[in-house]
DNA sequence: CAAAACCGACCAACCAGTCGGTTTGTAAAT
DNA sequence: ATTTACAAACCGACTGGTTGGTCGGTTTTG
């Protein structure tokens, strides 16, 4: 049961980095939170960073089945921006203790090179899939047939700058809120 | 001449967490880089987490001066966008090697308690004065007359995430043409 | 019985911070 | 102008504690 034991020790490395901060989070904290051995868990992962980059992995892989789901479905493109925004609400509410883990795989991110390829190519491919959204919505006439590109590059953007923000200070404003207005007015736009 | 010596203590680590990475940067690097001793650098900060907070203020204080220029002007709000945009784009070309250890300055103050306030100050006070922009604008008649706290957040979000993005992955569309293209569809809206 | 999975004592490297001592600036006393 | 006095600024060898990773041996599994 080789995939259960890494899983497991996935898990209590994942909860290690949220509680303690990725630079404070010491193997020995992973193994004791593992329940298994040093040996152990060495015998499953070859050094810390191995470990970061699975978790990574994961994030990365749950995020884009999230949007699939989403997109697979045959219903107008708002629709789809609406029920998108619905899953990733009802997604975050699982992991937002871990958003802090976030961060810092983003900062580690810029440095390890591995961790750099993958993320490019995740965020390759979120680009295209919402490109192809609103595509769809300027097809549908719903939508100004904007460059897909740029659309998409500023939707990006701009949730991400909402987890961050959130991220650095929850304060009173829950996180479905702020991803409602912030789209509201991206739609609607500020000019009169 | 106590603050030169502070301020090239500071410019040393800077150079150093932009270099290796906060987790793996060591007092001994930024001891060596700096040019002074161990006892030199103790001397004039307690402790590594000293370093760290003084440079976090420098950055937040920049950033609010640049806000402060472009605000205290008498002229029009979208006049004062365009500017604060231009403004930004150029401020941020002489640090973008260094926007790396921002990200990790970031993951670092959702754990240092005193980080955290600071920072969470440092945007509510942006927040407000990005507020009145957008009011300025709803009262000459240019803008939406929106709640200007959603406003603000949402505009200060596109830009973060604008950043964020960025820094993960540069590859070929400069900083500047992002921030415009981003900032023309929150003027104009996607609906038709 | 062989390979896979696991154990935990051990280690070499490293690191933040200390401290007793030295140099430098500077202001008052001679 | 020179000496004296003292604190600010600086030096760098040293340390106590920690860390990621190893390895020879043991248990479990098929």
């Amino acid at each position: 049961m080789s995939d259960d034991r890494q899983q497991q020790i996935l898990s209590a490395a994942l909860r290690v980095f949220t509680r303690d901060g990725f630079a404070k989070a010491t193997m020995n904290a992973i193994v004791k939170e593992s329940g298994l051995s040093k040996g152990g868990v060495y015998w499953h992962f070859d050094s810390k960073d191995a470990i970061v980059i699975a978790i990574f992995n994961q994030f990365m892989s749950g995020q884009e089945a999230l949007l699939d789901t989403v997109l697979a479905q045959n219903i107008a493109a708002p629709a789809k921006l609406d029920q998108l925004v619905s899953l990733i609400e009802a997604d975050v509410a699982n992991f937002v203790d871990d958003m802090p883990a976030t961060l810092e795989f983003y900062a580690l991110a810029t440095r390890n090179p591995t961790l750099k390829q993958q993320l490019t190519h995740f965020y390759a491919d979120y680009l295209h899939k919402i490109e192809a959204l609103f595509a769809q919505g300027a097809a549908e006439g719903v939508w100004r047939p904007l460059p897909t590109a740029h659309t998409a590059a500023t939707f990006i953007a701009l949730f991400e700058g909402v987890f961050l923000l959130y991220t650095l200070d929850p304060h009173d404003t829950p996180l479905g809120q702020r991803m409602k207005n912030a789209i509201n007015i991206l739609l609607t736009g500020l000019n009169l």
